[in-house]
DNA sequence: GCTTTTTTTGCATGCGTATGCAATTTCTGG
DNA sequence: CCAGAAATTGCATACGCATGCAAAAAAAGC
């Protein structure tokens, strides 16, 4: 036995059914005339092998169909090159732009994506159990909160955590978010320049983060300009609850003249309603300004102003942060804040004169560069 | 050395930093004072363990922070319980939905998904590659196709194929698809119920059997009707071309007076150019339809009537025939229709009676049940 | 040509788990 | 209380690859 003679692979001849006998490296080193150390090093960049050999390994790794096996190779190096990358739900129409970016993201640097999604309504523990079981190199979490002491949990496995579109204050979690309270403060700014003094904000996930910053910075553009009080609706990113929310502020005894919607999904529904539910006219009767900035905004039948969610450069940050961590093999928690600008449509009323923030950065112009 | 007395885990006391390493089943045994047999059959349902030992392993590994190492598990049991996912774009509304059911359904079974997608314009190959690393048990292919050597690579490797949303000639993918053929053909006979002549059809990617089945079904329709020259433009799926394509229909000698378009999301962009560029009214001008039936084609803004694609029994059948294959090791290709129904809103004019297909199953009655 | 340096190669081992097999324990029935 | 059956356990090994180390080969220097 052992001399290859008869080894060659005989691409017709089977049937349909499968052998599931996956190829060796030891196959390929037998086929090459090499040791195994041999096929393992041609697959290593920057392994030491003669050219000639990797040569031989190679071509042989070719005729007998050959591909390392990634598992085998993570028990080892103890790096699987996988991300694990949790998404609870896809409702957001940023989301499936966020999802390809990433995976190009990664898949340029080698690594591939564990996608966790579809439990909206159920609780991640499981998950998270899945999750770890397959030794994923870093976790990145949106649109899900990851409970403290899943946290930890992941921290003492030495598993880095970055949370896109979300901050918490827990020490050992990396964020990338936009610049949420600044947008919302723009915003203010925006609306109150167009002579809006009756205002209302629709929420998302209450307790998330992103919508409490947005809420803020638009609180306090506000009260700069002494408006203190604004109506407040909960739309839950849900477009049920958004439909509500807008029927409950629009029948209200006061309705408002303008409304930020803490997201564009939510900005779309409540215009959907004043439109066709109660006869407003955008922006003559009330303006609509969102957050996110998705592709639908710039459809001619919505021209939504709203603030733009930086989503390439906070994928490339992400990605960015994340490699950092893994390489460093150490937890350290960076919070990036990446900025937006308003993309001024048609859905609110044009202020007069140009918008600028407290700090004086031009916000807008009339007949400006956009 | 050796007994495990001082071998507690200090909860607290280390800083930020990670050791990186993962508890195994070996220090569980010892813990437990047992072997390390004895916690591999802990966590095997159904293995031979008495439940007092089982208690005893649990515990400890409760208390190491224990998870079985995936990966070596699957290096012994030559199953890695991960499906590949490919999905090139995610731009369709119905990816997005797809996916988080897919997920759902996987993780209910056991298995996990490996995402590949952002590669619109790349070519899939090295996608692929990396693929067959990871060993997965299974393919699903969505929004893109596998070139016919691929196919065979997999079938050699044995691990399964299941087309979503598409179909092969290829002997050994199995797919799941909408019952394209005859979505078309009932949009054709709503159409021309409604009283339509001069018609036209937006096409999809041209070489997709999606797109193929879709328009050979409306014009198979239409010919019924004696009507055999329509209007015809390429969307391929893509914003900017689909406008072009309606641009080039509207401004016609002859426009069309009712617009098929193979995806709601090629719809929804030829009623924007309809609406907004040449100031025609839906559906007093031209009708409009389009197929998969997504969120947005329900909004009043909208009202697009639309061929549902079922994506939930789709989703379920694509799982079903994975696990099938699976479990059979052998590869048998199935191709699975599910069918659909027309949903009538109101972008297309209403018919004044009864219509009916070929086969005479009611497709649409005026004041009917939806 | 011979020694020294450098490059290349193979050997052996280990990563963390599952599993066949034989040894051991527990249970069952008398 | 004991023999036999059944359940449980540990031992040893294998899965496919990467890598330290020493041996071998090639290259360089004189």
């Amino acid at each position: 036995m052992s001399v290859d003679g008869g080894g060659v692979p005989r691409p017709e001849g089977g049937p349909a059914t499968t052998t599931r006998h996956a190829v060796t490296a030891e196959e390929v080193a037998r086929r090459a005339g090499v040791s195994q150390s041999a096929v393992s090093r041609a697959f290593t960049p920057g392994a030491s092998v003669a050219a000639k050999t990797r040569e031989k390994v190679l071509a042989a790794a070719r005729e007998l169909g050959y591909r390392p096996n990634a598992m085998a190779r993570t028990l080892i190096t103890n790096r699987s090159r996988i991300i694990g990358v949790v998404m609870a739900y896809l409702d957001n129409l940023i989301y499936p732009d966020v999802l390809e970016k990433l995976a190009a993201g990664l898949q340029q640097r080698g690594y591939q994506m564990l996608l966790f999604t579809g439990f909206k309504d159920r609780h991640s523990d499981p998950v998270f159990e899945q999750i770890m079981q397959y030794r994923v190199d870093g976790l990145l979490l949106a649109s899900t909160t990851l409970s403290s002491d899943l946290s930890d949990e992941c921290a003492a496995a030495g598993v880095p955590v970055v949370m896109f579109n979300r901050m918490t204050e827990h020490p050992l979690c990396s964020s990338v978010t936009s610049d949420n309270r600044n947008g919302g403060r723009q915003i203010a700014e925006f609306l109150v320049a167009g002579g809006h003094r009756r205002l209302a904000y629709v929420a998302g996930v209450a307790i998330s983060s992103t919508n409490r910053d947005r809420e803020a910075g638009f609180r306090e553009g506000l009260l700069r300009h002494g408006i203190g009080k604004i109506g407040h609706a909960e739309g839950n990113l849900e477009l049920a609850d958004t439909r509500a929310a807008a029927r409950e502020l629009f029948a209200a005894d006061e309705p408002p003249d303008a409304v930020f919607a803490g997201s564009d999904h939510m900005a779309l529904a409540v215009m959907e309603v004043a439109r066709h539910e109660f006869g407003l006219r955008i922006p003559e009767d009330v303006s609509i300004v969102g957050y996110d900035d998705v592709g639908a905004a710039g459809w001619p039948s919505f021209s939504l102003t709203s603030f733009t969610l930086p989503v390439a450069p906070m994928v490339d940050a992400a990605v960015e942060l994340m490699m950092e961590q893994i390489e460093s093999s150490s937890i350290l928690s960076h919070h990036r804040v990446v900025p937006g600008r308003l993309a001024v449509r048609g859905s609110a009323r044009l202020p007069r004169r140009p918008v600028r923030d407290r700090d004086g950065t031009l916000i807008w112009a009339p007949g400006g560069t956009e």
